[in-house]
DNA sequence: AAAGATTGAAGATTCAATCTTA
DNA sequence: TAAGATTGAATCTTCAATCTTT
């Protein structure tokens, strides 16, 4: 019997090219822009991250909890990553006033100017490595599909298990 | 004077929106699907990857060098991750008859039958996280701009430098 | 008891250096 | 000299356990 959709492992080659494409991409890409963050201005990707989260924030700051959610990472992990950050003086962790078991990782003046140093490296790079490919159809696309996919997805921080 | 194009850091809001939630479907969905195989079949998502790479060969086996590009790891990642499940007895080194410097990763049989076996983890997973949620047209475009993408780069791997 | 944050231990990955063969 | 592969040291991340506060 004739097999009308060429299948490899039980996906479609369609299929599978939109899901190893999405892998490879996103290797590719995170793993460029990261190298060019780092040489640049001596910043992990995660870390230019972190820095840009709390500078988008109207006090410069924000919760631990917050921040590990938004970047992707575990409590722990985003622990460490301030412990680094602080001791590069890019941010530093200011006690919560309404609660007492809480911490705010914000953002130093010398975080901020790095941060802005590290702006066009950025844009650049998602520039370069995405956007240049990709029409205005296509870009609005992407956003909305990613925008079903994250929202599908069962929420996997700390918070909510 | 008004910003018709309303920006953020640099980028446009779509654009903005078309990066990030790159970044954060891809960790969402590798989590998962790393979960998903991790507990029921003890492999972890980068694992699984080289036995289906291996087990899609017509030999079931690949030069080491040739499984890091395509995994995206490192010489030195995939020597150690070789290691890991050569010590299972998923996989077993090989010594190249016509190039005594290389070698070969080969499926083994136990190996097979743990791809075969947590292949159906890996297709619910992928349909689940990403291939139920966009439609046909959808489906061909993100592996349009994958290819875009992809192409475009630069070669990263350890042979093209 | 539950939540925010940290710590110790362990795993995965990379860089630089090394070894062997081409 | 260069390429394929491995090793040691270092980094980043997570899990489980812990501490403090709610």
């Amino acid at each position: 019997m004739a097999t009308t959709t060429p299948r490899s492992e039980g996906l479609r080659v369609d299929e599978l090219a939109a899901w190893r494409g999405l892998l490879r991409a996103h290797a590719l890409l995170s793993k460029r822009l990261d190298a060019a963050l780092e040489t640049e201005h001596g910043l992990a990707l995660t870390s230019f991250e972190v820095l840009d989260l709390l500078g988008a924030e109207g006090e410069h700051r924000m919760r631990m909890c917050d921040v590990a959610v938004s970047v992707g990472l575990s409590r722990s992990g985003l622990t460490r990553l301030v412990d680094r950050l602080e001791r590069e003086g890019l941010v530093e962790r200011v006690s919560c006033p309404s609660d007492a078991r809480g911490a705010f990782a914000a953002l130093t003046a010398t975080g901020r100017a790095r941060l802005e140093a590290a702006r066009p490296t950025h844009v650049d790079a998602v520039r370069a490595g995405l956007l240049e490919h990709v029409t205005p159809d296509e870009l609005a696309l992407l956003a909305s599909v990613w925008e079903r996919v994250v929202e599908a997805a069962p929420c996997t921080s700390p918070r909510c298990d």
